[in-house]
DNA sequence: CGCCGTTGATGAAACGATTCAAGCAAGACT
DNA sequence: AGTCTTGCTTGAATCGTTTCATCAACGGCG
């Protein structure tokens, strides 16, 4: 039913292995062949079948990039940052969506595992690391994001979460903030849990600064909502001066609490604000959002470039594990002076 | 390298065809034979090879889906009806984003070409008939999503954005507002055209009722912000009494604009809103937001369903085209007691 | 006992590209 | 003139799977 080579080559009066030099390496080929051959294809309408050409070359140009949740900005943006890097190399990015479900992630898997990809970037859910092993056993690189990094025997990218938890915490107390609460959960997320640390770790290290938990079953726009009417509550009886959010869903909910009903807060006046990720809503809520800044493109580029070297590393060798310093975007709802 | 089914039919005992019989059609196997190559394939880790079993077929079991901008929560969740529905089938679905440029569309198509994708349901940039007509050549078949269904000869899904244009002003209107302004751009695109025509049709049949209209480039937070401005100005001046944006990061942006600064306008006492598209961002505004609600999910399933169809179906038949119709989210902002 | 139908297994052909050793023609060199 | 290069081109082998015509074995039946 396709046009395939072979019939390429008759129009022009080739052989097929002619047609191939023509696409793959044209430099070997005479300029008068080369024509006859772009214009046998160009007439019949020839499309070469990637499946044929993988078969032969055992291995796709695929890269594929598994996410936890489409919807979040931050992972599209990883996304963009990949594809870009991907695209230098002649790869293409896969995109998958796990939805936090390692049953999914598994499914998705598989289906790369099929597909002999190139490459896999995973942004692992709770317990992945088998799955990791099965795939590097078959040949297929592993570049972890975000996420994991735990497993020094895997390259992965990454954002000093400890730090950006530090740098908030920080930043907030420099404001004269004393009683802070930190909005986010569950604790098992890695990601959640740094965070925390790095604040504590700040609040530590100053007297009489204290630092309260508001947990949140997820990182979502309706969880800070819900969080932002406790935050009220302790705000209210003066236990609560400033708020560091595990993320920016979070903060923008919480901002939205704060804001609403008959007694709306004054932001940064009662309740100083600073969320994490800095999405571009953040910076567009209605007081806009101190947010901690991770190199999102950043780290889906890189994640590719490690990909890529993998390829010629031996099995055994050490893993490179780039680690990205977050840094603070400085908005109103900190209250700082600019 | 890896392991194929000549070597799992060398360890089970057996010849190529059972094993491919094994894996395909294991009703015309016996048991025993059955258990054997299982134990051969567990042993020896096989994982079938994708791109032999297509060439072989002549077609990938993928469904390739282009949206144009992967950031927006509406194409996310097509995405996601697209994939449940794609799953039911044993399809899979490959995502990709052109962010509204015809060239990265246009590279993404090519590659799906190439690789002989089961289908694709597109949602097309500005002029992309010429390529879908080729792909329809070419045998594959398409779907147009959200747009371009002017074209009757492609199958279609959409949303009837007059009806929705329409229901929002009269929402308006019913409220007693009568000085509407409609805050959208660009004007080339059928939606916000389509949105407009329909809130136009129904200021028209109201005696003393008036709607202006505030352009803009795009459809962003950033626009919206930069329109409310604009919207402030004409409410002080009593010029404006209700708001219909073209999508909700437009209808958050103002929001914004308006409840930020010295003087915060009451949402909806000063000014009424409605948005388009009922994002989550909507219900969980400062003033949670009015919007029309498209089924988003049941457009990415109708959309696979019609592309299966499609398969089945003479290249002059008459193709399928449906019109999903929007429904109103009642909230806060446009002042509707309830 | 010979024939037949059924059930299960076989193995070669085909899918469409790439690769590579080998061939060929035309000059260049001795 | 004969030998070597150089520059193109050829065509068969190969990748891993599915398909399908063919075959072997076996039990039932007349």
């Amino acid at each position: 039913m396709g046009v395939s080579v072979k019939e390429v080559a008759q129009r022009a009066g080739v052989s097929v292995g002619t047609v191939s030099n023509v696409l793959n390496r044209p430099g070997s080929v005479r300029a008068e062949t080369i024509e006859r051959v772009q214009a046998a294809i160009a007439d019949l309408g020839y499309v070469p079948n990637d499946a044929a050409r993988q078969l032969r070359a055992g291995q796709s140009t695929q890269i594929a990039l598994v996410v936890l949740d489409m919807g979040n900005p931050f992972f599209t943006d990883v996304a963009r940052g990949a594809e870009e890097q991907a695209a230098l190399s002649g790869h293409t990015l896969l995109l998958a969506n796990s939805d936090e479900s390692p049953d999914r992630e598994a499914l998705h898997l598989d289906q790369f595992e099929r597909q002999r990809v190139a490459g896999v970037l995973l942004v692992p859910t709770a317990d992945a690391a088998e799955r990791v092993d099965r795939l590097r056993e078959r040949g297929i690189p592993v570049v972890l994001v975000d996420r994991g990094a735990s497993d020094r025997s895997v390259a992965s990218v990454a954002v000093d979460d400890v730090a950006g938890g530090r740098m908030a915490a920080q930043h907030l107390l420099d404001q004269g903030r004393r009683t802070l609460v930190f909005v986010g959960g569950p604790a098992m997320l890695d990601q959640v849990r740094d965070r925390l640390l790095g604040a504590q770790d700040a609040v530590g290290s100053v007297p009489g600064a204290s630092l309260e938990v508001v947990p949140t079953s997820g990182l979502t726009l309706d969880e800070g909502v819900a969080a932002g009417e406790r935050v009220r509550a302790l705000v209210d009886v003066g236990e609560c001066d400033a708020v560091f959010t595990g993320n920016d869903l979070l903060a923008i909910g919480v901002q939205q609490a704060l804001l609403s009903g008959p007694q709306p807060m004054k932001i940064p006046d009662d309740v100083a604000m600073v969320g994490y990720d800095d999405i571009s809503f953040a910076a567009a809520a209605v007081v806009p959002i101190t947010s901690v800044r991770q190199p999102r493109a950043d780290m889906g580029s890189t994640a590719v470039e490690l990909l890529l070297k993998e390829r010629d590393l031996a099995p055994d060798a050490p893993r490179e594990h780039v680690v990205f310093q977050p840094e603070l975007a400085v908005r109103r709802s900190s209250g700082a002076s600019a």
